[in-house]
DNA sequence: TCTTGATTTGACCGAACGGTCAAACAAACG
DNA sequence: CGTTTGTTTGACCGTTCGGTCAAATCAAGA
């Protein structure tokens, strides 16, 4: 049942650090560009030490991949089907936002992997997370039947999601280019929620 | 005053065909993934001969690099100050988007270089781009003071608009995976359409 | 035709790559 | 304390990396 069934506090402590090591090179190079020996110094470990907890970098990325994914899908798992539909597609967006401000080398992980080819994640696409997004498009679909949104394709809205809330941790280099130096996500939420309440809202246009 | 005075044929050919082989390679795996050997197979020459015609790996990075910034700025150039505002930011977003369905690999190099921390166009960022991006948005400004288009941040307005369109040439393999087989450019293209209407024009909730 | 310059390549170089291994070292526990 | 298990590392291996070079080949004009 238990994958690992007892680590010791060293096991625990330098396994986290090799991940979170890999993490930044995988994030920052991909997995071709990344080397043993960046994620060892930024481990802060020997490289036979790092192969002594992972036995390949092939093992250190697919960690981090599955570790990712299953995180990944939960602020979309969480839209709620019972809840208010603007409200929802609005938290959503806010969730991935916070998720691109917190954990922004995840994101460039997954954009590596995408970019790449997904070479890894590539059947977790075409089958889990093709389910999840069928799943939920039908609970948006149900939402524009009852006239509660305004009537838009929920495939590419959630793909819009996904853009403009990734944007922010993919590109952050570029965005705090042209800003300047101030923090983008606060801004970036606010503009995020006005446009989707205009699109979404029914209230503007329909019956008034 | 013209850099390269006079090319064989042949020079022309090869060049042109290294050019194909590296944007092929760096597209995917960036510059540190990407191999002389990958770039010289693609290109059908030997890796010797590859570098008869560059200098180093760097130099054909370089390259695309630079042609590349030279027209990634045209759509936004052509945003005309003197036009109807909805239309010419609508059109903004579908120049974009076309130039993500014709040229993916551009938008993936580009992408790329930005991941890794913009080593090599952090100056063009903070530079052209930036003083760009600010004309710009000194534009739409004007047209939200004349009420021509609803008030919202123009800087992310435009991040909006690359996010919306690059995603479709970055995260095409996601993309093709969610969807299936069909061609996502198209129902992009109305989407967009849709999203920025309906954030920008003032015809439905303002004066009515 | 011959010659000259452009082009191509096999062989090679030193460095960096992912990974191995035996031996040294540290931690836990009786 | 000694022993046993877990941990760390220096030295090393074969391969691949970016890049060099002299020699071979090709193309084109006098």
């Amino acid at each position: 049942m238990n994958d690992e069934p007892q680590l010791t506090r060293i096991q625990t402590r330098n396994r986290a650090a090799i991940l979170s090591g890999g993490l930044d090179a995988f994030s920052i190079a991909g997995f071709r560009g990344a080397t043993l020996d960046q994620i060892a110094e930024a481990a802060g470990l020997s490289k036979p030490n790092l192969l002594y907890y992972f036995p390949s970098k092939d093992a250190i990325y697919t960690a981090l991949l599955e570790h990712l994914l299953a995180t990944w899908l939960d602020p979309l798992h969480a839209l709620d089907a019972d809840g208010d539909p603007v409200e929802e597609i609005l938290a959503y967006a806010q969730r991935k936002l916070v998720m691109s401000r917190d954990y922004p080398r995840e994101s460039r992980l997954f954009a590596n992997e995408i970019l790449a080819g997904a070479p890894q994640i590539g059947a977790v696409l075409a089958g889990p997370l093709r389910e999840l997004v069928d799943e939920k498009a039908v609970v948006m679909r149900g939402w524009m039947d009852a006239g509660k949104i305004r009537r838009t394709d929920p495939h590419y809205l959630i793909f819009s999601i996904w853009a403009l809330t990734q944007h922010y941790a993919d590109f952050d280099v570029q965005v705090r280019a042209v800003l300047g130096q101030a923090d983008p996500f606060e801004g970036a939420g606010r503009f995020i929620d006005q446009l989707y309440r205009s699109l979404l809202d029914t209230a503007h246009d329909d019956h008034l």
